[in-house]
DNA sequence: CGGAGACGTTAGCGTTTCGTAAGATTCGTA
DNA sequence: TACGAATCTTACGAAACGCTAACGTCTCCG
């Protein structure tokens, strides 16, 4: 099927993220029944989710639960959606996915224009807003990718999450954005047995349809470029009837 | 993980599925045109597929084919979609793909809140629909499988759940994926005495259906790896007349 | 517009693993 | 001790599984 758009420089999946460090999401919106179904949504994908009705209120929880990323409804009552997100761009980089009544293309631009990351027009589908806090998380874990991402070591090899390289004894080594993914969420687990379904989970796109033997692959490439015997992995094994797993 | 649950002179759909144990799917819609060709994508994808076309039909099925996915339309006659898929998840966590006429946002949501899965809005491809059911699929078997994963320890010997891998005095020990699969049952449950049946249905695929001298054969490799002596083990007891203990 | 790289897919092939059956051995009992 | 039943042991063919080397599509960039 349709392999999903990538960006260059994505780190990995929610789910990943939600394994290492729970991410937090503020949700502003008035309609309870909107609300606690994206609440639902959002934790399914893992992550801690708290829900304000109005913009004062979004302020103040802002500031005491420090979340990742705020879903703002554009209408509410009290503070309008506008200034809550200019309030919050005040004193915070965090990223901020704006929900906006009927597509209404003013409003949008409106919303970009006082820096939202992105914007879900209602009716919307929570699948659909899902998937663009995930991607945004993502982005936003990019640019302070310094502070989330770790170097892993292990014997001659090193994986930096932060420059998105790996080095051999042999020098670097150049992996494609996929490769880079796949090993580090596998060195970042290290001795952990996954079976290819959890490698996809984790490492591909959320609706991502594939074939497991994609990951067999990848694994393939991956060894090639590593390791200094493919065809006796030092790091990427072979567990048989299950999967893969880093040898630390 | 399936042994022989491949049933001979079954005509299997695509040559790529061949491979895979056979998945259930069942479907609930009311409209023949639609189910049909649902029904004739599915079979292709290498599934299992059941057909019915109203909510009470869909419990009595569901009950009977236990199927591994639903995908369940949401204007039905008799029982709504709804109903359905409340009452489904009030005895199971089987995954539901709802299927909506029409951007209906306010069903989206209700099915949500009612614990679907995914869902599809009609009109919609085929293919598409296919591709959720995939990747629903892989997700749930996945949530099944990476469930309790603990570390065992008895005496000198060493059971890692999540890096499936054990410990001897002498050190690693090799098991395959089967092997490890008993040996984890039996040590998890230390003391408890099960007959060759009851591995069998704990470790084996719930459709496999041979005979119990599998288990036995089983449990010898598994004592040549693991005891030191095999003829006089310390660990996978015999219980003569009922099966097989694991001594703590 | 054309070439390169990344990615997913497929098919063929070699290897590992598994289930079975059949004969040997041990156990419980008379 | 002798006998039947349960368990153990062994070997082998088939199936499952993973590896590999293609190929096709898409995207990006010159």
């Amino acid at each position: 099927m349709c392999p999903g758009s990538r960006r260059m420089g994505e780190v990995i999946g929610a789910d990943t993220m939600a394994a290492m460090a729970e991410q937090k999401v503020l949700i502003v919106e008035d309609e309870p029944m909107v609300a606690e179904v994206v609440e639902r949504y959002l934790r399914r994908d893992g992550y801690q989710v708290q829900t304000v009705a109005s913009g004062p209120a979004a302020l103040d929880e802002f500031s005491r639960f420090r979340p990742d990323l705020v879903v703002l409804d554009l209408m509410l009552p009290g503070l309008d959606g506008r200034e809550v997100c200019r309030r919050i761009r005040a004193r915070s980089q965090t990223p901020v996915i704006m929900l906006t009544a009927r597509s209404d293309e003013v409003d949008k631009l409106v919303g970009l224009e006082l820096g939202a990351d992105d914007y879900v027009t209602k009716p919307f589908s929570p699948r659909e807003l899902a998937a663009r806090v995930k991607a945004v998380l993502r982005r936003a874990v990019d640019r302070r990718s310094e502070l989330d991402t770790e170097v892993l070591q292990f014997d001659r090899l090193r994986v930096d999450g932060a420059a998105r390289s790996v080095e051999d004894e042999r020098g670097r080594v150049q992996l494609t954005a996929r490769e880079f993914d796949l090993l580090y969420y596998l060195a970042g687990h290290a001795g952990h047995v996954f079976t290819r379904n959890q490698l996809m989970d984790a490492v591909w796109d959320y609706e991502f349809a594939g074939d497991a033997s994609t990951v067999t692959v990848h694994v393939r490439r991956l060894r090639a470029k590593i390791e200094a015997d493919p065809s006796r992995p030092r790091y990427l094994k072979t567990v048989w009837g299950m999967g893969y797993k880093f040898e630390p």
